[in-house]
DNA sequence: TCCGGTTTTCGCCTGCGAGTCGAAAACCTC
DNA sequence: GAGGTTTTCGACTCGCAGGCGAAAACCGGA
């Protein structure tokens, strides 16, 4: 119904002149991704550009909105087409970038979301496609460095008031895995103890009645646990005056 | 640079063949307002709508983004034309709402904003605009309901876990007055030992040396107080799980 | 000036939940 | 069976929110 009015040289508005806009639809996909002999890290995955603006440096999965979309289908198609990515075990809404100027060559507006896989999830990457590590960054290009860093921020935040903990687990696992991708993912160490409490007494936390077999080292196998709930639960944000 | 391709049926498209969307700029502006004689009540600011789609319901304030500002901007500069507002205390971004057919005569895409003033501010209305106290809302265009739901969520947990009663309050308030607006803003009653207690343990709380004269039942006049900061800050996210 | 009524302020107590520590349990290899 | 490793559980401490009652500071009226 729109019709365009707009001449060359300026931005595209319809009949009404009013301006309208390219958006893309980004995602932060963290992962806590375990290596043989060492602690597991928290990594982000990323596409090094082949074009400009620019290129060479590493961004963001993304995509342009399509009429037909929502914004969050549209994260989820192009997740699934750019990098293989289809297991998601969260999304959310993160931040909207609308700064003039944040795409050199035009006028953009992106909507940015927090993307969380399992640890035991194992993505095909394309060409151009890597995880890296939150503590070792490259340089990245338009604003993806501080969308990356605000999902950092948001994730930590919800693993402590919500039971966002399920987005970072596979469906079955031990006090001890759990902790570790606890770990990684708020970057401290965590007490296997204390977490084990804390969810328990949430009621987050179920034991299956299975067991671990033990490592090579031996020790005593760990009971098998899950997440009583896959979707976001929020705890108590209303920790300080309540009623 | 970007040339128009696009048919006067289908939507806009840029030279690539991109679609390119209206965006609005939205707020749900939130107020603890003071009416004599009774219990200060939260209420949110809305316009009645003149035209269509959804004639007569009542909207948020809202506006298409220009080219060179930032959605941000955007809202303060919409606000400031349509509704008079000029001394908002706080506003963040809460929610971008792209569902296809949200707004049944365009595809738009718009950014809603969380606007608070402070309840010693005055605003003169325009016609068809008027506050709705939060516990009594009109039906409401588009998808405004569930955003003036998602602001008042917003607030109340920023409440208890920043210092966002700055924004309520002016510069200088008794504990009295700060209860009372706490209360109002939270739907719930609020004990001014406790919250005093709480704002002070945090170092929010600022005594000026000044004195609040009784009123006219008497009664020993309170202290006046200040917030000690007028930016937002979080006093503790990681309230489980710390290092 | 004294007294009841009102509002604010302060100190003490309680209780919940997070964090820490150490001992016991359960498994391995040698 | 002994020693080493890992997991699990209970007991304790501590910080902070919340509740209660007494004391402080003001009013108006007798």
């Amino acid at each position: 119904m729109t019709t365009c009015k707009s001449t060359p040289s300026g931005p595209l508005r319809d009949a009404a002149g009013v301006a309208k806009y390219r958006h893309e639809a980004l995602a932060a996909v963290l992962q806590v991704r375990l290596v043989p002999d060492e602690q597991p890290r928290l990594c982000v995955l990323a596409r090094q550009r082949r074009r400009d603006p620019y290129a060479g440096l590493w961004a963001l999965p993304s995509g342009p909105v399509e009429v037909d979309e929502s914004i969050e289908a549209s994260v989820r198609r192009h997740l699934t087409d750019t990098v293989g990515v289809t297991a998601l075990s969260h999304l959310e809404q993160l931040e909207t970038l609308s700064t003039p100027g944040r795409d050199p060559f035009d006028r953009t507006i992106a909507t940015a979301h927090l993307g969380l896989l399992p640890w035991t999830a194992e993505v095909d990457l394309p060409e151009h496609a890597a995880w890296h590590c939150i503590d070792d960054l490259p340089a990245m290009a338009f604003d993806h460095d501080g969308v990356v860093v605000r999902a950092v921020e948001r994730m930590r935040a919800k693993l402590s008031y919500t039971n966002l903990g399920f987005a970072l687990a596979p469906a079955e696992f031990t006090m001890a895995q759990l902790r570790d991708a606890y770990a990684a993912a708020l970057g401290h160490e965590v007490s296997a103890t204390n977490l084990q409490r804390v969810l328990k007494r949430r009621g987050q936390l179920e034991a299956t009645g299975g067991v671990h077999a033990p490592g090579s080292a031996g020790g005593r196998p760990g009971t098998v646990f899950r997440f009583a709930r896959a979707e976001l639960e929020v705890t108590d944000p209303f920790a300080t005056l309540r009623p």
